[in-house]
DNA sequence: GAAAACA
DNA sequence: TGTTTTCAACGCTAG
DNA sequence: CTAGCG
């Protein structure tokens, strides 16, 4: 890693006024002025992964894509990695490593932006285990009942230290700082075996099932974010629905009373972090391994496993 | 949003 | 030249 | 392999 100055860039900044959050009249420069300002916090979490990019050019309410690859026409000093695909090939991928990225991307209408849970020089190995708790519509609580769960069950029973965010969106993430030594196969082994120990705990309010119609109003745990070229809603990032909400991580006492999931949006997120500052900052030094807590998790399963069944 | 293709 | 069309993902899971 | 999902 070079310690020499970014040379500065100026980036230019088309259709300020455009709206892109119809119902809150909030424009593209208002969105550009957000991902400048929260640029100091969001970027230590994003520096270095690979990112999946959530595109709105006509608004909220126009067409969307999502752009993985980095398009030839990005400037030079946006920073590329080359990424294997699992299935033969390699493609550039964009890295935000600067304040500006993020105000370019901005320009670009990318509303939203998604990170890998690895960064450029490990991409094959994690150092973030994401627990994506995807509550029915409107289930809020549970989400919120999960969370403290799952915290209980890491804390108490596995020695880790979960943090929690809002995801802007239905639910909630919880995120571990992994040592980087287990690859995503591990990683995803061990939490889906976590999520099933959560599941025989409370199986009329959570379930690991995919299909929508198979989870009967329950809340879906979903660890298949924790795959090599998956992704996961970046720190801070806004989300593209009406309101402008953002993904805030929070403070666990913060998880008591009226919180909602797009509780923190644009126009309210910097009251938060001048209340709380990032509530992230600890992750960033935690590093788990998965060891201990895969050998705690399986004495864990030993336990719960059902008497054996005579015929 | 930007490049390519078209009139 | 101005206008229209095209393009911009991928990996896990269950069956 | 495909459909569903995120
Ligand atoms: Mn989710
Ligand atoms: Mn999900």
């Amino acid at each position: 890693m070079s310690k020499r100055e970014k040379t500065v860039v100026e980036v230019e900044i088309t259709h300020p006024d455009k709206v892109l959050f119809p119902g809150e009249k909030i424009t593209k420069g208002q969105l550009i002025e957000y991902y400048r300002r929260v640029a100091p916090v969001m970027l230590p979490h994003v520096e270095g992964r690979p990112i999946t990019m959530h595109r709105y050019p006509r608004g909220l309410r126009g067409t969307s894509f999502i752009q993985q690859e980095a398009p030839e026409y990005f400037p030079a000093w946006i920073r590329r990695e080359p990424v294997e695909k699992r299935e033969g090939g390699i493609t550039d991928r964009v890295v935000v490593d600067r304040p500006e990225t993020l105000v370019y991307l901005a320009n670009q209408a990318c509303l939203t932006i998604h990170t890998w849970l690895s960064r450029a020089g490990r991409l094959e190995f994690p150092d973030r285990l994401v627990f994506d708790l995807d509550p029915p519509e409107g289930g809020f609580s549970l989400a919120v009942f999960a969370a403290r769960e799952l915290r209980r069950l890491l804390t108490e029973e596995l020695e880790m230290l979960p943090f929690v965010m809002t995801t802007g969106s239905r639910g909630l993430h919880l995120a571990i700082p992994l040592d980087g030594r287990a690859d995503f196969d591990a990683v995803r082994e061990f939490a889906r075996e976590v999520a099933e120990v959560m599941v025989q705990r409370h199986p009329d309010r959570l379930t690991a099932e995919v299909r929508l119609a198979k989870r009967g109003g329950r809340l879906f745990l979903d660890t298949a974010r924790n795959a090599y070229g998956q992704t996961a809603v970046a720190p801070y990032s806004v989300r593209a629905k009406p309101g402008a909400p953002v993904a805030t991580p929070l403070e666990w006492k913060e998880l008591e009373a009226d919180l909602e999931a797009q509780k923190y949006t644009v126009n309210n997120l910097f009251a938060h972090l001048d209340r709380r500052g990032d509530p992230w900052e600890a992750l960033r030094q935690q590093r788990f391994s998965l060891v201990v807590a895969r050998s705690k998790l399986d004495r864990l399963r030993a336990d719960f496993r059902p008497e054996p069944l005579f015929a």
